[in-house]
DNA sequence: CAGTGGTCTAGACCACCGA
DNA sequence: CGGTGGTCTAGACCACTGG
């Protein structure tokens, strides 16, 4: 039960009811602030920072000297997050543990090392991990990690912790990229996962950037039918 | 190259380089807003829209009465956009077609009905299309069309435009959720796709609304080596 | 209680757009 | 040129937190 809008949600209120409602179309004008401002009774300040809101959110769009307009097209978007496995599978009340298939020290190929931005044959950290939850097997984690980033990245007890977490918290972030896709997991991964080699699998494969350094490249592979991303949208 | 920074985003900067640099962690207090008015010479609104947006950015948290924190994990997060597959061919240059395979009225089977907000037995719209990037096939379209909300749906010509482009300039959006998840596209969906019942693809399931109605419920198969969604995170 | 953030005002100056 | 948005100020009142 909503009982006190802010002025400024009133106006932003008004105009989405307006827009979501059809009455104003995608490309008509919007009220100007002084408009605005007159028809609420309100400050510009406050009628600015409401029309600056909906343009985060997409609703329309300014032009400084031209005016506000509804934006082309709703959007269908929303905020994707992706967290460390850990704290969602505890968020959902789950038991997490991880299984260490592999920590090492190996030499970067030269793919590898363009990716990472290191030279061909440089120390690079490597480490594979199936990640549980409540002892089923949710996702294959195949990791390198440059050495200037996070030099004591081996010494994590990665039964404990993981390797998102001793990252985030050792080489703060300042870039990512990631890419979503479905694949087919492959001999290894689909016997680490206790699936079939034919069952289709979502896949992450992320760079983070920090600071100066390319701090880590990952791939993760979840079961199908084990995971999802889920998303909603409000206008 | 950046000639003049506003007051509001030197303070951002300010704060990201310190959080980003690692010098202030997560859990740190972040300087209250009458210390960064004094420190910055300016007035209070101008250090609260700073730090309001950083807030939206997921960079700080704020509580009243108890002041600013640098958050927690910096999420890896951005905005993952669904748009009409239509506009996103033409954007990359590409030529946009569609196969139609289906356009119908039938009769709501029951978790249909459910799912559209109908009872069971009611009308919905029905159509299914191949959607082609420069004659290749990378969409399988399979949708229902709550009549309530698009009388006039089964109007449109699909070879022109899209069940998307319709529902979005009719119906305008207010509601949406989605899942995207990994699956094997079946017999048939593999043959219209052209490519083998073995092979991953991403599906993307989604549920509109528009005021009062539940508008589509639509489901988007995408062959895994054609197509992928990328995401970019910048601090 | 003092300190914090959340909101709001009534002005102001400027950059930009379109006629 | 007038109208628009982009920014900023120096106050104000309030609600909330914590000791």
């Amino acid at each position: 039960m909503v009982v006190q809008l802010f002025a400024y949600e009133q106006v932003k209120a008004f105009i989405k009811t307006r827009i979501t409602s059809g009455v104003w179309k995608p490309g008509d004008a919007v009220p100007s602030e002084t408009a605005l401002m007159a028809q609420f009774g309100i400050s510009r300040m406050t009628v600015n920072r409401a029309l600056r809101e909906l343009v985060t959110e997409g609703m329309v769009t300014r032009i400084q000297g031209s005016g506000t307009r509804v934006a082309e097209l709703h959007r269908i978007s929303s905020r994707l997050t992706i967290r460390d496995i850990k704290d969602e599978v505890e968020e959902r009340g789950h038991l997490h543990a991880s299984r260490v298939l592999l920590v090492a020290t190996e030499k970067a190929t030269l793919p590898l090392a363009k990716m990472l931005g290191l030279r061909s044959g440089s120390k690079v950290f490597h480490t594979i991990l199936v990640h549980l939850e409540n002892g089923i097997p949710i996702q294959h984690e195949d990791r390198y990690v440059n050495p200037l980033a996070a030099p004591d990245f081996l010494q994590t007890d990665f039964n404990r912790s993981t390797p998102a977490h001793h990252l985030l918290t050792r080489a703060p972030l300042t870039d990512a990229s990631y890419q979503i896709e479905a694949c087919l997991p492959g001999k290894e991964i689909a016997r680490q996962l206790h699936i079939k080699a034919s069952e289709a699998c979502l896949a992450i494969t992320r760079r983070t950037v920090s600071g100066a350094h390319v701090a880590s490249l990952a791939r993760l592979v979840y079961p199908g039918t084990r995971y999802s991303f889920a998303g909603q949208f409000q206008a």
